[in-house]
Formats: C-alpha cells, sequence, structure tokens
DNA sequence: TCAAAAGTGTTATCCTTACACCCATGT
DNA sequence: ACATGGGTGTAAGGATAACACTTTTGA
C-alpha cells in the first residue's frame, strides 16, 4: 500500500444505458467483455473530444452502429473501490489511475436497428424485483425480504430503508426508488458486485439479478429510476414509440417502463386529454379484437408551449 | 495550436453551492478570487480522497469553518472552452489540462455560523430576472426580452425558446427553468462569461447579472433550479430553517426560494396537513401583530414513510 | 356465439384555488 | 381605533380513481 511515485491519472469513462422497448419489455443495449456484461463505454480522451455528450455519441455509434437521439446525464460515480474492475478495459492498471464513470441515458424508438437481437437485454434480467406487472414479484418475499431482515436485525436505521426501499410492512411500492434499492443490495452484500468490489472470493449471492462490470449496474439502476420519474413530468415516452401506435401500445409502453399495471380507461383519458396525441382517423392492423385507432406525438406542442408528462393511473386489480 | 507533445492531464474540480437563508434573502456562499468572486472548490486529488463527496467537505471546511449537513450531487460540466479561466487557482496552465467540474449543492440552517456576512450573496445578484416576489421583474421588459428578440430575430427555434424560458408573449413563468435561462443568455451573448470565454475584449453586458469565475454560475444556476424543483417532492425546506419557526417563516423561506409569492391561508393549510410539522404550543415572541405558535420539522417521518415536499399555492394577486 | 380488445358514461372523492372573514396583540 | 400579522370557513372547479357498461372485430 505505498504510494505510487507519482500521482495518479484521472481518467474519465462515459457509459450510456441505451434504452428502448423491444417485444413489450424494456431493454438495454449491453456490450459483452471478457470480464462480463456491461454498457457501451468509452474513455474520455481531453484531447480529442470537445464535449462529453459528442465524445459518449460517437463511442456508441461507433460500438452498436447507430445513431442516438434522446440524451442526458444521470451522474457521475467516482467512489475508490467500485471502479477497479473495468481498469483493463480502458488499457491501464487500476492502481496507476482513478477512474471516474459518468453516465448517461439515452432513449432510442421501437423501430432502432443496427444492433443484434442478442445485444439486447431486458431490465429485469438485471434487477428481477423491479417488474411488477404481474403482481409482487415472488423474489421479494423468497430471497429479498428474508435476506435484508437478517442484515437488519437490530439496526432501526437499516430496517427502516429496507422497508421503505422494498415495500415491507405494508409500506406502498414506489416504482422510483430504483437506485436506493440496488445500493441497499449492495450495502447488504446480496448482490454479486459487492462481494467483487470487496475482492471476495466468498460466492456470490445468486437469484438476485445477473451482474455487470464495473459499476455500470448502478448506472443502469440510476437510469431506470430517472426514466420512471421524468416520464411523469415530460413527455419522454414518445422517445420510445414508433411514428404511429395505438394508445393500448402507448399504455404497454409506460407499463414496461414503470413496471406496474396501468388502469386502461382512466389512462386513456388522460392521454387523449394531455394535448400530446392526435388521433390520425386510421386503424391499426388488428391483432385479435376491435381493431384500435392509430396516433401520433405531436412533437409542435413541445416548442410551443411548456409540456408536462403522461399521468400513470395505476390499476386497483393489480398495482 | 499544435497539439500537446503528451496527453493532456484531466483535473477534476468540485464547487459547492452552499445555500442558507440570511435576511429573508435566499443566499450563496462564495469566495473572492484574484480573478473575480467564485463558489468554494477545490481540485480532487484522486490519491487522496475516497469519494468526491467527502472532499468536497473538507474543502468547504476548510475555506469557510463549518461542516455541511444536506450535500447532493447537480451535474458534470466538461465542454471545452468553458472551463478555462479556473484553470490557475488549481494551479496549472489550461493548455495542459483538461478541467471537468463536478457541481454539488450544500444545504446550511438559517442559524449557520463561522463564515463572515460578506462572504454570503443573494441569489439575485447574479439572477436579478429570478425573483418575481414584487411582481415581474423590471430588467425583463427593459433588457433582457429586447436583448432576446434581436438575437431571435426570424430564428423560429431561438424565438420559442425565448418565448418558453422568460415567459414571452403570455407564456407562464416555470420558476424552475433557471439554467435555461441562464444557458439561453450565455448562448446570446448577453452575460460577461460568454465574452469572456470566447477571449473577447468586446465590452461585457451589463445589467443581466454580477458574473463568476469559470463555470460558476452556470453551476450555480443549475443548484437553484434544482432546489426549487426538490422544494416540491422533498421536505428539504426544512434542511434550511432553524430548528423552530413560525408557518409564516417557513412561507417566506418557500417564497424565497421560489422567487414567488404564495397563498398564506391555503400555504398553511397543506404544511398542516402534510403531517410535516408539528406545533410546539408556545408562541413566537411577536414581532408586531398576533404572536404566532412556533412549529418544528418532524424529522422522525423521515424513516417511516415515504415523504414529500410542500405545495406551494401561489398567491392570485402576485404570482 | 364467444373471446378479445376498443372505447364510453358516470360517480365519489380528493386536492387546489379563490374569496371572505374573524382573532389577538401593540401603539 | 387601527394597523399588523395570525388564523378559519367554505364553496367552485378540476383531477383522479373506481366501477359498470357498450361496441367492433376475428375465429
Amino acid at each position: 500500500m505505498s504510494p505510487p511515485a507519482r500521482p495518479r491519472d484521472v481518467v474519465i469513462g462515459l457509459s450510456a444505458v441505451v434504452a428502448a422497448l423491444r417485444g413489450g419489455e424494456a431493454s438495454v443495449l449491453t456490450v459483452r467483455t471478457r470480464d462480463g456484461l456491461g454498457l457501451p463505454f468509452g474513455r474520455f480522451d481531453p484531447d480529442g473530444h470537445r464535449t462529453f455528450e459528442l465524445a459518449l455519441r460517437a463511442f456508441v455509434t461507433a460500438q452498436t452502429g447507430f445513431s442516438l437521439g434522446y440524451v442526458e446525464q444521470l451522474y457521475t460515480f467516482g467512489d475508490k473501490g467500485r471502479d477497479a474492475p473495468v481498469a483493463d478495459l480502458h488499457g491501464l492498471d487500476a492502481e496507476a489511475a482513478r477512474i471516474v464513470s459518468v453516465g448517461y441515458l439515452a432513449l432510442a424508438p421501437a423501430t432502432t436497428q443496427g444492433a443484434s437481437d442478442t445485444a439486447w437485454s431486458p431490465w429485469s434480467r438485471f434487477f428481477p424485483w423491479e417488474d411488477w406487472r404481474r403482481g409482487r414479484p415472488a423474489i421479494l418475499d423468497a430471497v429479498v425480504e428474508p435476506a435484508l431482515r437478517s442484515w437488519a436485525a437490530g439496526d432501526e436505521g437499516r430496517s427502516s430503508r429496507a422497508r421503505l426501499s422494498f415495500a415491507l410492512d405494508g409500506v406502498g411500492w414506489n416504482e422510483e426508488r430504483v437506485l436506493e434499492r440496488y445500493e441497499l443490495l449492495y450495502e447488504a452484500g446480496l448482490v454479486h458486485e459487492a462481494v467483487r468490489d470487496r475482492g471476495g472470493s466468498a460466492p456470490s449471492p445468486d437469484g438476485l439479478g445477473d451482474p455487470m462490470i464495473s459499476d455500470h449496474r448502478r448506472i443502469l439502476a440510476t437510469a431506470l429510476g430517472r426514466l420512471r420519474s421524468k416520464v411523469r413530468y415530460r413527455p419522454v415516452i414518445f422517445e420510445l414509440m414508433p411514428p404511429e401506435f395505438t394508445l393500448l401500445g402507448l399504455q404497454r409502453a409506460a407499463e414496461a417502463i414503470a413496471g406496474v399495471r396501468l388502469h386502461k380507461p382512466n389512462f386513456r383519458r388522460t392521454v387523449e386529454r394531455s394535448g400530446l396525441v392526435e388521433g390520425l382517423g386510421r386503424l391499426d392492423a388488428a391483432a385479435g379484437g376491435r381493431p384500435a385507432e392509430l396516433f401520433r406525438f405531436r412533437r409542435e406542442v413541445l416548442g410551443a408551449q411548456p409540456v408536462g408528462g403522461l399521468s400513470l393511473p395505476t390499476s386497483p386489480r393489480e398495482g
């Protein structure tokens, strides 16, 4: 543990959570490295890159073949000890450089081409406790709750955080607290990355989602939480939709993002009253049942007035 | 413009917007440097600092003498051309290093001691168009609107952004869009930093607030916008209050943050119904008029249930 | 005729907004 | 008395949540 002869360099890693809807699932673009699954990423070049965002767009285009539309910065992570495992991917030794990770969220329309199907993974693969569309996920009662209870035993602070994050003891589920939940599991040593970052040779916990390299699952959790909250106050959902869609299609998209079931009649009405969409008078090629009208996003409202997102009326049956 | 012999270093600068209420004004802790006014800041040490937040707390304590409570990360700025002027404060040449700026928001209670009074500046000093508590600021009609109109003349995109950001042509004022407004003025070359960053010797525009070093006014705009929105969905306002306060005191604090007047009776009711405060049964030392009851923040609710912020009912008279 | 999905009506409830008004204290 | 600020009542309007129901298509 002797200090290095010369000060460490700082290296900035840029990572993108590229989200899209594929087959009714909210999915994310992943890359396979020899250390495991990760997000598309690259090393920021202080000489060549004018801004982070331009650098990020270049990385994703180079690694996956398509160009990003909507992009926003999420968070910058710099904790010592959670940065090491990706170091060799940047071509340097973790002891010689400090890696700082800037995470971004990008949204791609459902029609996105250019990446092979195997490059997309549904989010539930990494966060199986986040999908409540078919009711409370079994993994919560079977794995998460007992593990957290034993971790929190006797500690009021821990118990209270577990209760609020994971909807224990009758607390309601808040779908936006994705990062809080992941960080709690990390702190409790219940996800693989926590064991790995401690240099542990201990067996990794199982059943709590697939791990990712470096801090990429942390960035992914940040992205999902941000998207879930943003959908409610900005019309970002339409960045994920094809140019024409039905209202049920929009609802399924909102459900895939939020991870909860919505109430159909009320969802329709709030969407139609929002002024965000316009009926096209044409019908969908029916896929069973009465054909639905096609709608489009009225993108022109963005320049005319401040505009909010969608209200997400949960269904009383399974919400 | 020949490339340097060896790749540039990346230097991470940490800056803190330390907000507090002083004399009824939302104020921010500033430091005076030989290049001008700035935020407390420091250079992140990749060898010595374990996390950004710990490093930031150490800087602020060293430079101002008190320790921070509530802290949150705002944004990371890395644009070339907006980083140079502070370089010499870090003891290096901007040509030799690329400066990346991580901004933080910290909240200090009104009782905060340890910094001299002259170290605090009201936010309106830097953003005189943001304070609508006494109606629409005159500077908007006198300076901002004509300047933006001539900048946007004939460009529909520019006009629409100016309209939405600065509430022109009957668009309503959205107090949260602080950063959008500052960035628009920067892009239009109407704030001093824009002229400075272009290496301009042109006379700096006047009347549009005092400049700050580096990108510190940009970070400050980010902080004010974040705080204004966060007050509505998290009980952060209480981080700025003394342990005991009256409801009008709380209202004045919310008004100072939001920059708009609120409706007293409705504000009282929403606060009391929120369950966030508890009456103490004791009265304030009256300052004219009927003495008001003292309240305290029920900090214990934070651990018991998910908890929102305050609703801010604007006054019909001057809102 | 039935399943599946689209789409409409209606009501109870809550929250927000706005206005009107009374109360307690100091000068 | 009156100014100043504290504090309450109440009603209109809108959004939300819940339930019940009709319509249109394909198999």
